[in-house]
DNA sequence: GCAAGTTCTCAGCATCCTCTCAGCTTTGAC
DNA sequence: GTCAAAGCTGAGAGGATGCTGAGAACTTGC
């Protein structure tokens, strides 16, 4: 299901966006200031963040900017009230992927959202992860810790890999004995820690400080401290 | 199980809802007025409410209003004699999330109710809570009050995370217990007040005033001075 | 069949959590 | 004010949890 984040300050155009969105078979999550967008897009990774320009705090293209900077790609509409021509170019360089005028019929809005979707159907399964100083490339299988280099065995790569797909989201022991293991007992052998540890031993072997956090009692998450 | 509560003033139209719904396979509750309304709503969180919108005392609007104002997003439908386009702009407007024409077809009710649920799901377990300056993050297991982060134990957490989930409902011990420990006993121990004791002391290290209240002989409730 | 590399198991250890207990403070009824 | 019930808190025992090194079992390439 496509998940759209909405963000806005205006509760009643919020409401109104929510409900058009969802009635059209989104998910819908919302938003109703930058910071929240910010932590909104780390907790859920939505496929399209509908933003508007003109808040109170941080601004969307305040947005805008912090997400592209952190190599976020996800698909942006902005929505502003300004039609000037420097606005628009100026969103657009930054990096949004489209804009739309207040005020637009809802119809509108729907048809610029497919829109965006068909142009970049999925978020590709081969791009390059990053996060952290931490690089791996799914083609290649290059890892990289900044400029350090390191060789995984096919296990560690896996498990590297789902650590990175989902970076600052805690992941239980199950969830990832299960997607990198296809386990699904109830598990009394501890081959996730001993795997931890190898990872740990290669992404600190130059003295970095660590990455893969430990979440007693529920499992790990990469996260810088 | 889906819970559905049926709020309008007219018993025989009360209990046919009742009775229709039921045999859909919800579990229904009712209520005859407003006021009786938000205290079910309160102290049963249904997934959702079907409301007239005439009623003696407190009307649907007025319900309405209130809920929304209290940051309640529970799914709303609105039930009105009248399809003055007015009143119907007016029910969205104030976050309604469909409204139904009387007379109507028990069976245009149920595709109705389907039709809402199928547009959200559930009420996500993953959406980023947040209560007077108190803010849970069920993904990244981030926890903070205001700009002041603190690190929470699993079952700090856990209990935390209930807490927030039921802002200004008062809990019962018992509840508590059930719902955080799993517990069944009658009870002769304390773990309840020392975890309390725990979250205390980190929602309140920066010398922030107390929002977890003890509730004598009943519970603890979320909720500021 | 051997060597090298990879995956997994096991046991010991260190650390952190959870829960209990006892004594204390607060609250509310009389 | 007095008293009992309810709630709070510090200390600590015991258990759960996670980390690590060593090595067994398996796989792969020659």
């Amino acid at each position: 299901m496509t998940s759209i984040l909405v963000v806005d300050d205006d509760q009643k155009l919020l409401n109104m966006l929510r409900r058009t969105l969802a009635y059209e078979g989104f998910h819908v999550s919302t938003a109703a200031d930058g910071n929240a967008a910010i932590a909104q897009v780390q907790a859920h990774r939505p496929d399209v963040i509908v933003l508007d320009w003109m808040m109170p705090g941080l601004d969307g293209i305040g947005v805008l900017k912090q997400l592209r900077a952190a190599e976020d790609q996800t698909l942006i509409l902005m929505l502003t009230a300004r039609d000037a021509v420097e606005d628009r170019v100026e969103g657009l360089e930054v990096g949004a992927d489209d804009y739309l005028v207040k005020p637009f019929a809802p119809s509108e809005l729907l048809a610029r959202v497919h829109a965006l979707l068909r142009r970049s159907p999925v978020p590709s399964e081969d791009e390059p992860l990053a996060y952290a100083g931490l690089y791996l490339n799914p083609v290649t299988r290059e890892t990289r810790r900044g400029e350090r280099c390191f060789e995984l065995t096919s296990k560690e790569f896996d498990l590297f890999q789902y650590l990175l797909r989902h970076p600052r989201q805690v992941l239980h022991r199950d969830q990832i004995l299960q997607q990198v293991w296809g386990y699904d007992f109830g598990g009394d052998d501890n081959v996730l820690e001993v795997y931890i540890g190898y990872l740990r031993k290669k992404t600190e072997a130059g003295g970095e400080p660590r990455v893969i956090q430990t979440v007693r009692a529920v499992g790990y998450v990469l996260r810088e401290e």
